[in-house]
DNA sequence: CGGATTTGACCCGCGC
DNA sequence: GCGCGGGTCAAATCCG
């Protein structure tokens, strides 16, 4: 079984923060009666967060085992305006007056005593003292009937005159039976709890179709007028975002691919077991656009494995490409989630089944596909590759790629919706259309300062991908400015990323620069870092790493030794020329000036690889170049 | 023994 | 039309 193992770092605060920002309710996040139980450390803090709408949530919830005794007192009350019989003129009714005359209460006695208003049991004049404060909550309603059958058997009691002895033996029984609706109450509370949970999570969902379908509606028209601008200067791209439009009407899964799909008959020859997992056997509504409503998924059976991924399968329609089947051509977003983790997966809270890998094409690291596996025809997948160059160049510092399609049609436990609502939120916002570019990457200030608003370098957003895709790196050390180191909340399997300033900055650049190239290797045409890309962030990493790294000396002789072994040269060059295809054009120019702070990039890699790599220094030996050479010559 | 994982084969789209 | 690559299936295998 597929569990997460990985650790996954995400600072809750941004996450609280972008929660702000969801069009769901983050509420969600708080509604599960678990929360005490969570066992991750690494969750506990989000469970923390939301214990205040859990707390207001049990207010407002039906009666608790906090409010009867209030009632009780109300009654001993009633009780006591009846037992004085002299003075008393109570207009209460006359099985209210009976019911007081009760005086069974030698528990709720103690307890008033403790609270400062002794009772004695058959004491008529006590009953007369208790009577005045505790007036001041006869106006609490309880909503609970609990007493009701306690009076009538306190009724017959004081008829029957019965002894203290037996008083005492039936004030037990009563606790028992009052502690046994207590408990009751605590398991209808935490019923009543899922209950909440549930009918928030189909609120959420149910919100969600209908922002994205009122945004489709109102972007239909753009689009019409949106097209007519693609056909004349071919902006594919644009298009394509624009079309995104109506994959977000989906926003999950199911409304993408009924819309793209919808009315055609798939032609693959598959058994029909491709059909079983997202037909949505659990009758979620899934919107039919040929039919413009909503249909039971059991009747929306068009469908097939590729739910999840609708890309390819919408590239399986009809090749005829008209407008109107090119807006048909839906491609789903991806969020892409970059890691620090040494394990296949990241603990996400979801549960995953393992159902194939694939090696793919430059990248010696195998790619695993994951289906979620909480609820049968779950339609979300995921896959999850570890960044090549994470391992060839931090070899103990390696950075997972997962990447997530559709949305969950069950119940997510908080860690997972943590991440749920984090990847659900950066979909919405990459097919909301309000960030549409000509060209595949780009850096979105909107999504960033929306999404992600703790760091400027979290969030890339690509379209010229066969899939719109988010890519939200969590390798990075947010703002120290806006965001105060946290390491409490999530434990990224690397100590020193945060201690050393050379490293930091290095995890941090690299995996960004060459993930995301890895996400787009088409237009892959050449690479450059520098430490002067980001001086601020250099700047705000105080330490040099000779302070405060100990072996920096010893690494820094390591480095040197290991870039002048010609083995490492060529196993660097090697991976990059697998990395890139061997494109003839690719040269990776990494300009690393001699800086000690650089030494970890060399650390451990030709034990990794085999290809050859040229690197080139400059005269003044300020930089070094690493060249990738055809496979051929190498 | 049941469920999860592995892994080879297959399907399909796309580019040449 | 053919080959390549991504994605998926399903039988075989593993494992608790």
């Amino acid at each position: 079984m597929a569990k997460g193992r990985g650790v996954l770092s995400i600072d809750s605060d941004l996450i609280s923060t972008t929660s702000a920002f969801f069009l769901h309710n983050p509420t969600v996040l708080n509604s599960f009666p678990d929360q005490e139980n969570i066992v991750n450390p690494k969750w506990k803090q989000l469970a923390t967060t939301g214990r205040q709408t859990m707390d207001a949530t049990s207010a407002r919830s039906p009666p608790t085992t906090i409010q009867f005794p209030v009632k009780l007192i109300n009654t001993n009350d009633a009780r006591d305006d009846d037992d004085d019989e002299d003075d008393d003129d109570s207009s209460l009714p006359s099985d209210n007056r009976r019911r007081t005359v009760i005086d069974e209460m030698d528990f709720f006695a103690r307890k008033k005593h403790d609270d400062g208003y002794p009772i004695t049991n058959n004491s008529t004049d006590d009953l007369k003292d208790s009577g005045s404060p505790a007036g001041l909550e006869l106006n609490v309603n309880t909503g609970l009937n609990l007493l009701t059958t306690n009076t009538s058997s306190d009724q017959s009691m004081v008829d029957d005159g019965i002894s203290s002895n037996m008083e005492d033996k039936r004030a037990k029984s009563e606790v028992a039976v009052l502690q046994a609706e207590v408990e009751r109450m605590k398991v209808e509370n935490l019923r009543l709890k899922d209950m909440l949970n549930q009918v928030n999570s189909n609120y959420n969902a149910l919100q969600m179709h209908l922002v994205t379908l009122t945004r489709d509606q109102k972007s239909h028209h753009k689009n019409k007028q949106h097209d007519d601008k693609i056909k004349n200067n071919g902006m594919v791209p644009r298009q394509f975002m624009d079309l995104g439009l109506v994959a977000a009407a989906g926003d999950t899964d199911d409304l993408s691919l009924s819309a793209s799909e919808g009315g055609r008959s798939r032609d693959r020859s598959r058994s029909p077991g491709n059909n079983v997992e997202n037909t949505n056997e659990d009758g979620a509504l899934v919107f039919d656009q040929d039919k413009k409503g909503f249909a039971r998924g059991a009747d929306h059976r068009e469908d097939s494995p590729g739910q999840g991924w609708a890309s390819n399968k919408v590239a399986r329609l009809n090749p005829a490409k008209t407008i109107d089947q090119t807006e048909a051509t839906i491609r789903k977003a991806r969020v892409s989630v970059r890691a620090r983790s040494e394990d296949a997966m990241i603990s996400d809270g979801c549960q995953w089944r393992k159902y194939g890998q694939k090696l793919a094409k430059g990248n010696p690291c195998p790619r695993a596909y994951y289906r979620c596996t909480m609820a049968a025809g779950c339609p979300v997948r995921k896959q999850a590759c570890f960044l090549f160059f994470s391992l060839i160049i931090f070899e103990d510092r390696t950075i997972l790629i997962t990447t997530y399609e559709g949305n969950h049609n069950h119940p997510l436990p908080p860690a997972a919706m943590a991440m749920a609502s984090t990847t659900s939120s950066a979909a919405r916002m990459l097919l909301s259309g309000s960030m549409s570019s000509a060209d595949g990457l780009l850096n979105s200030n909107f999504l960033t300062r929306t999404l992600l608003p703790c760091s400027s370098n979290l969030a890339t957003i690509s379209a010229s991908a066969p899939f719109p895709t988010v890519t939200l790196d969590l390798t990075q050390n947010p703002n120290p400015l806006q965001l105060p180191k946290q390491p409490t909340q999530f434990q990224f399997p690397f100590p020193n990323a945060t201690q050393d300033p050379a490293n930091a900055s290095a995890t941090a650049l690299l995996p960004q620069i060459f993930g995301q190239a890895l996400y787009n290797q088409s237009k892959f045409s050449g690479l450059q870092m520098s430490q002067d890309m980001e001086p601020n962030r250099l700047g705000q990493q105080s330490q040099p790493a000779s302070q405060q790294n100990p072996l920096a000396d010893s690494l820094a002789a390591a480095t040197a030794a290991i870039a002048a072994d010609p083995n490492f040269t060529a196993a660097l060059a090697a991976a990059i020329t697998s990395i890139i295809g061997g494109a003839h054009q690719n040269n990776i120019n990494i300009k690393v000036k001699p800086n000690p702070e650089r030494e970890e990039i060399k650390l451990g890699v030709h034990s990794f690889l085999k290809l050859p790599v040229q690197i080139w220094q400059s005269r003044k030996g300020e930089e070094k170049r690493l060249v990738v050479v055809d496979k051929g010559t190498a």
